[in-house]
DNA sequence: AAGTGGTCTAGACCACTTT
DNA sequence: AAGTGGTCTAGACCACTTC
């Protein structure tokens, strides 16, 4: 008999399985917990199929079975006759993976980043709802603008939870180098592990004509996305605006 | 010995294993190569897992990884008690697979169509080299507007390769209900499998604004999509045209 | 009862990386 | 050589559907 919860021919009773659930999904579940409670820091190598095998008291094949699930959904990476390690957002390759936004032609590239806000402000109605908070509770608003080759191209609005974020300061946002999901998972211990968008046509408004340096009218693409961390709770609001000139919106349907 | 390919210790010679390939993954090719060449036809069953072990002299394991694979991949759908049956793109939850404009509020559903033209004409150059033929072949161009709730929100062109699509007339494609895919599935034996989109935001020009009702200038998305069957392979040119005032392109990051 | 996909095990062995 | 993930097997049993 395993220690989980056991889904059949249990001690007694007449156990019709009214809600099966999978040994593997169970593990699965456990393991989420232990990276979601930093047991294993982002970039680390976890414990062993076999380790984690004998920790659980199951085989390995169910153990690789949740592994290979925690895998697809980025939560982790393996890497054969290494191990297998925390997903970060502190590489190279993980950075184009919420960045849809590619050029026309050549190799995509990293933006060059300036900041023109960041702000400890009150949610609005509407921000409290995305980000499940109460409205006027402390949100970290952030402005910025990216540019590729010296071109402005993007015009970034964040919105983040204040109870989450509370050492965050201009400074920091400057002096960190690689993506913003790098920096919030390193240090304030949140991670991005999927998000949502919602993209329409706008046309650009005195704001965003003068920082995109385009003009008023000019159709732009607008990004709306909700990003969120383990357990589906949203820490990110974001709405891109972003000048469809020389680049365009990538998507893979499948 | 299985009878696939050898992966090492073979009959003689120096096998350092210079391109190792999981049985699997062999097993996984030649399954879709059935699929391909329709030995089992959309929203057909295939044969069981252990009828397919016993096909390929391998375990039932071996197949199931195979079959998850391709279950992943959308090229199968798997159904406990029942069996793994061909994807089709005749199915009311397909539908919304490839539509990824949703409406802003409410439910999405079905639109309505209204073709506009359906012609054979020759490729450009740059119609030949999206859907690899040369310049001047033949191919079906297609203009239709689609509404919901009677409200103009898509203008779409299309442009299939025309050795593909013999038969397709204007009454083919209005008498047909549900979605193009399916049509041309089951009456053209071409099934798209996946898709890449670029997105970019426009002005609507006269001929836009006309059809889907809106002024001059108005802001609009514009998807370019590039579909692919088996071995991808091109197989269709579209290109969208959203009003995006009361919905949006959805999409989701992972 | 029979057939299907789904889970779980124990063990063997392979490929890859590091020591 | 030792440790890691990756493959493959054979068999048992479970959950679900159909007959």
């Amino acid at each position: 008999m395993n220690p989980l919860s056991p889904n059949s021919s249990d001690a007694a009773g007449t156990d019709a399985s009214p809600s099966f659930r999978p040994l593997y999904q169970q593990i699965k579940a456990l393991i989420t917990q232990s990276l979601q409670s930093g047991e294993w820091k982002p970039g680390e190598m976890m414990p062993s199929e076999v380790e984690l095998a004998g920790r659980f008291k199951v085989s390995q094949g169910t153990v690789r079975k949740a592994i290979d699930e925690l895998a697809a959904e980025n939560l982790v990476v393996r890497r054969q006759g290494k191990g297998t390690f925390v997903a970060t957002h502190a590489e190279e390759r993980a950075h184009f993976r919420f960045l849809r936004l590619m050029p026309d032609e050549g190799v995509p590239h990293h933006p060059d980043n300036r900041f023109i806000a960041v702000l400890r402000i009150r949610a609005t109605a509407e921000v409290a709802r995305l980000l499940e908070l109460k409205s006027g509770d402390a949100v970290v608003y952030i402005k910025r603008v990216q540019s590729f080759d010296g071109v402005p191209t993007i015009l970034e609005e964040l919105w983040l939870p204040g109870q989450l974020f509370k050492g965050l300061t201009a400074e920091r946002l400057v002096e960190y180098r690689g993506p913003m999901y790098g920096l919030f998972e390193s240090e304030f211990g949140t991670r991005m592990i999927r998000a949502t968008e919602k993209i329409r046509a706008v046309a650009a408004d005195p704001v965003a004509a003068e920082h995109l340096k385009v003009a008023e009218g000019t159709p732009l693409l607008c990004a709306d996305r909700v990003s969120f961390s383990y357990g589906d709770k949203p820490v990110e609001l974001r709405r891109g605006i972003y000048s469809t000139a020389r680049h365009h919106y990538q998507n893979e349907l499948s």
